[in-house]
DNA sequence: CTTGACCTTGACGTTGATGTCAAGGTCTAT
DNA sequence: ATAGACCTTGACATCAACGTCAAGGTCAAG
């Protein structure tokens, strides 16, 4: 199939695929006319890539996903690579995640102090 | 003073200070010779920026807080807008932790399902 | 043969808060 | 008068993942 073809049926724009690849991250044939011609299996690293995105990761946190697809596996994360990504990135939401609680305390803190009251009544409710 | 000396003072470079001028957050006599002169309440302008963007708020945001310590108050959260900042940012904080914990929850499930057995044993733990 | 849908590469725009040059004016001290 | 520490405005660079033209080639259908 095309990169419009497999645009549509990955749900994603022909301008993201072909970031991908100048990003290395997938490959496609020529075909004759110069036109990008690709297989199932690319459908496959695409929607892998784009749950990955989804869920916060970067293309470049996807790199070893998508290199353990290639490599013949069924599941994008289950190589050392992988999983070593999946840790870093669970350590990383917990950061983030102990980052904002803070912050949430932090400003509650200054609301509190700016208008003792203000924090304890919610907006729109009697 | 001029700027360096704020600069120093608030712990912020005079690159920032400029933007900060250029987007309207605070303003600057000149003398003669063009060089911007401040003062002690500009000090405070400044730090309450600072303090704002230390716990995420945007420039935008710090807004209604400028005003408010330019309009005579102790603090820069004590009038109407800045609270409904506070509230609003809260209310944002809060959606990004859902976020962040729901996404968590998605990894973690990811990577059992890809490994299993792999999210529980912690790396480099007997 | 021409419309129109598809494809190509290339390159600038987006977002926020600066960093970092560039090219030059000002002022103090030596 | 010259170094050097300060100031000025202006403008491009950064980060990620694309969006959005621009200018043009390809191909099937009418």
């Amino acid at each position: 199939m095309r990169i419009g073809e497999l645009a549509r049926r990955a749900g994603v724009s022909t301008r993201a695929l072909r970031y991908y690849e100048q990003q290395g991250l997938i490959t496609a044939r020529r075909s004759a006319n110069g036109y990008r011609e690709y297989g199932e299996e690319d459908l496959k690293l695409v929607s892998e890539i784009r749950s990955l995105l989804a869920v916060g990761f970067t293309l470049d946190d996807a790199r070893p996903f998508v290199a353990c697809l290639r490599a013949g596996h069924e599941s994008g994360g289950s190589c050392p690579d992988s999983v070593a990504v999946y840790q870093r990135k669970l350590a990383e939401i917990d950061d983030e995640i102990r980052t904002l609680l803070t912050r949430r305390a932090e400003v509650a803190a200054q609301l509190t102090t700016a208008c003792p009251g203000c924090v304890l009544r919610k907006v729109g409710k009697s």
